[in-house]
DNA sequence: CGGTAAACGCAACCTTGTTGCATTTGGAGG
DNA sequence: CCTCCAAATGCAACAAGGTTGCGTTTACCG
């Protein structure tokens, strides 16, 4: 498995694009790389900072919310929003992982706690609703904080 | 239950705000009245027209923000941000009659629906983790824009 | 009826995200 | 390899949402 994985994947993401059917550009290609290489969704913010490299030509702020857009539009990038209301970005399909289990999320220090239980499955829906995604989210204080809390 | 109502309840808002240790001002009044005679969650933009009364002085924006600050401080009002990234403000106890059931949003109009299904037990907790609330969305299109989509 | 900390109003500022328009470029076709 | 055009980019300006600083007013405690 570790065996020739260099040459085979040096342009995954330019491939991805391609496949997608868009133009592919060295800023798309750079995004899209920084999103495949991040492990949680990353805000604008942080992607400029992540793409701030001196030895390629710095990307404008506007450049990269549209990157974004078209990366979301031709599906291979999530777009949400977080708890502070800004927008976060992940590489299509890096969210797989985190579908097949529960979430906590502490209430206090904002972070988020991949638990092991299987979600439960989702009820019936009514006639004509087409079920896409299941979010069983838990919201309460982790383990570090109620121990914070209590002295 | 209808009888003496009127008289017992004209400060409610007041006798809260009294009751959570904060100083009672014309201006929380107001917006916990509106909280509380909303439906559902609003925004800052939102109160503000709600209370554009031109019986009552204009009340600043940022006096606004911080009244319901300070009701989400001292546990009055709820804070979520919405699919936009909007922070939306509801009265504490108005969400209590979604907590016993499933939601699901459409991600194409937005809306959400709440299902008749209770939700299913929540998972054992790791040590030291305490459970506060229990969110199980569903996420897909809904009846209307499925149709829609399928034309 | 003061005194005081909290709440308010105002102005300025910051972050996040969008729009318009001129210029550059990917890549398809000759 | 060259040409061409829609798509992508850079730049400037703007808009909404939210925050900070500071001087003034006010709720409410004694």
């Amino acid at each position: 498995m570790a065996r020739d994985l260099a040459p085979a994947q040096i342009d995954v993401s330019a491939d991805l694009i391609r496949a997608a059917g868009v133009k592919v550009t060295r800023g798309r290609v750079r995004v899209l790389d920084a999103l495949h290489a991040a492990r949680q969704p990353l805000s604008h913010a942080e992607l400029e900072a992540r793409l701030d490299d001196p030895a390629e030509p710095a990307m404008d702020r506007v450049t990269l919310y549209r990157i974004l857009d078209s990366l979301v539009a031709c599906g291979l990038a999530l777009k949400a929003v977080d708890t502070r209301g800004v927008f976060r970005f992940s590489a299509a399909g890096a969210q797989r992982q985190h579908a097949k289990h529960v979430h906590f999320r502490c209430t206090d220090c904002g972070g988020v706690f991949c638990l092991k239980a299987e979600p439960p499955p989702p009820p019936r829906l009514p006639r004509g609703f087409r079920l896409n995604e299941v979010a069983f989210d838990l919201r309460g204080t982790c383990a570090g904080c109620s121990s914070r809390e209590g002295v």
